[in-house]
DNA sequence: TTAATTTCTGAAATCTGTTTCAAAATTTGT
DNA sequence: ACAAATTTTGAAACAGATTTCAGAAATTAA
């Protein structure tokens, strides 16, 4: 396993003659040696006079030789290539997982490949099977849409998989996640704690199990300090900006808060504006945090608090199990990620005992 | 060309054999003809009798069989894979290029292969090598750190190039750009038209063309209103937010204005800012326009008006532009896109005689 | 010095498709 | 029905590495 070669001394600059399509057989022609050799010398294999292995480097340096890869990942049944599939790249979400992911495999010599889902099942399911046909050494699959079953399905192929924020029992071990349960708890024991009684939630869609453990967090954390679940403080939504204004006006349509847990950023935003649209302030009037930390989070006004969704982190995470389950070791299950509160201005402190 | 057999049957779960290590041989005994013929159908090459070809596609679509990519690799010296650089992921600004440039290629049937540089020229010049080693078919390069000499070398090689926001004379008509004068100019005569004449610029690095171009707008747009550059109010910075912040304070502390054009729109957030934090409002006492128009720039209060970056359609043209070079059609030079003005809240209109 | 080891080396097989080429099969022309 | 033209076909060559295996060379033992 030796660190490749080529250096980068041709990009640089220094003279070198540009290697059209030099094959191994010419390396050895020159070197007077067998390909056998030369190829022994390339990919560090013992058993050669190190004399000879010595001027062997030394003509592959002068030829730039660079071995065809296509021909390497034919005899080794490896591209040394990760697939990631992930549903858009439009906002810093999934680009820092990527970046994570990126990170780790870069370091171990990996590629990635990505492949950003437009829509559709059937599309998503035909990215998937693309890489399957370009036989890439590992998957990386951020996507809610695929069935449970299709995925399954895709353990018939020895290609290993990761899954990131979508639990699956039968892949549990190669699911990596956000302890969506705590972070909603915690969330909202920020709001108790802050002085908050009466906390509205406006979840994401239920259909969706991170939305439910957010949810479950929520009850939970209340029923812990000793506040029964109210149904008139929960309101669905569909994690969009739209369904976050309409929430709100919802919310304010039917009962009193001085809080708001909003089920991720984008709908807490949304859901400050309508209150400032009904003439509330924030935080003054009413207390907001979000969840997941999206860029925009801290330049709105008030900067938003909000949970923190290691995404950098657990990309990192996904690619290092994926190189683990590579290399052949036993894949143990990687632990939930804890989602950290970032306090910023959108909740205020309430007197103890103004309940209203 | 035909297109792919493949099916994502399996993957639907009806039931399939699991195609372990199939070969075109194994397929052509099945079917009783010769690696030959298959091959000729898999290909879609003509001269196969129509009944033995229907026959052989059944046998194909019961196995399951997948052509090995790695072996059509090496014999078409092609793995239909375009690598891109980015200098990063972890906001949405480059994530819409790469979103442009893969719904784009992924029609073609090409996947793309991304590396993210972590900063310095050597790492990106590594990055450069490892796409020239794994001979993807073709190169994006979004980078303003690789010297122009590297990126002429590269030229040695037959791999295609794309540069996206960047001039290289030699390689002009494979050069993706934004008209950074002409938005300059815009954004500066929006301004102006709004009644402003007193406008403040705030640079990013000079030394980056980008920068300078839009100052030129900026310089012409005034020329043409009358007004001669004042280098009081222009104002060089890194293109950073504390940069921002602390530009702004330097021209709130040595002139008067009624106007800022930020060079982008991360500096426009921290001089609007600063703004504020001088007990100035915006845009009651100080109107700003930022450039790009960042995700974050319509979360923020005000929102900010700004010149639109095409993103997406950039993406989109470096890879028509890349896939027509690799079809060996003539590259004709893609013409500089224009950034729309985007209209938001930061800018207010001036009395006409209000001059300061 | 010869025998016994050990270390090196290269020819050939292998990996899996694609393509060429000549032979075989079929069709057409008369 | 027979030659000529056309269509199909499969054997073999090929792409460019890696790996096995047996023989050659060098080293050690005796």
């Amino acid at each position: 396993m030796k660190p490749q070669q080529h250096n980068t001394a041709m990009l640089m600059g220094r003279k070198t003659m540009s290697n059209s399509e030099l094959t191994i057989q010419d390396v050895a022609k020159a070197a007077g040696v067998s390909a056998a050799t030369v190829s022994r010398v390339m990919t560090g294999s013992a058993g050669v006079n190190i004399k000879k292995a010595e001027r062997v480097r030394e003509v592959i340096q002068q030829l730039n030789y660079r071995p065809n890869p296509f021909a390497r990942n034919l005899l080794k049944k490896s591209s040394r290539t990760i697939g990631v599939l992930v549903p858009q790249l439009e906002d810093g979400f999934y680009g820092k997982i990527i970046t994570g992911i990126e990170h780790e495999l870069s370091q171990a010599g990996f590629q990635i490949q990505i492949s950003i889902i437009h829509g559709t099942v059937e599309q998503e399911a035909k990215a998937l099977t693309n890489f399957l046909e370009r036989q890439v050494d590992g998957v990386v699959l951020i996507t809610d849409l695929l069935p449970e079953q299709m995925l399954l399905n895709f353990q018939k192929y020895q290609t290993p998989i990761v899954l990131l924020n979508r639990l699956i029992p039968e892949l549990a071990q190669h699911c990596i996640r956000l302890d969506n349960v705590e972070g909603g708890a915690s969330a909202t024991k920020y709001l108790l704690q802050k002085g908050h009684r009466r906390i509205a939630h406006i979840t994401g869609l239920l259909e969706r199990a991170g939305s439910r453990e957010r949810l479950n967090g929520y009850v939970q954390a209340l029923q812990e300090a000793g506040i029964a679940r109210d149904d008139h403080l929960i309101v669905e939504c569909d994690f969009s900006e739209e369904g976050g204004y309409a929430a709100m006006q919802r919310l304010l349509a039917r009962t009193q808060f001085t809080a708001v847990f909003a089920g991720n950023d984008t709908m807490a935003v949304s859901a400050m504006q309508a209150a400032r649209d009904a003439h509330l302030s924030i935080p003054e009037d009413i207390s907001i945090i979000g969840f997941d930390d999206r860029s925009f989070s801290r330049y709105i006004t008030p900067s938003l608090t909000t949970m923190h969704y290691p995404m950098l982190e657990m990309g990192a995470a996904a690619a290092q199990h994926l190189m683990a389950v590579l290399r052949g070791e036993n894949p143990k299950p990687v632990p939930l990620f804890h989602a950290p509160l970032i306090e910023r201005q959108s909740v205020r402190q309430i007197e103890p005992k103004t309940k209203k």
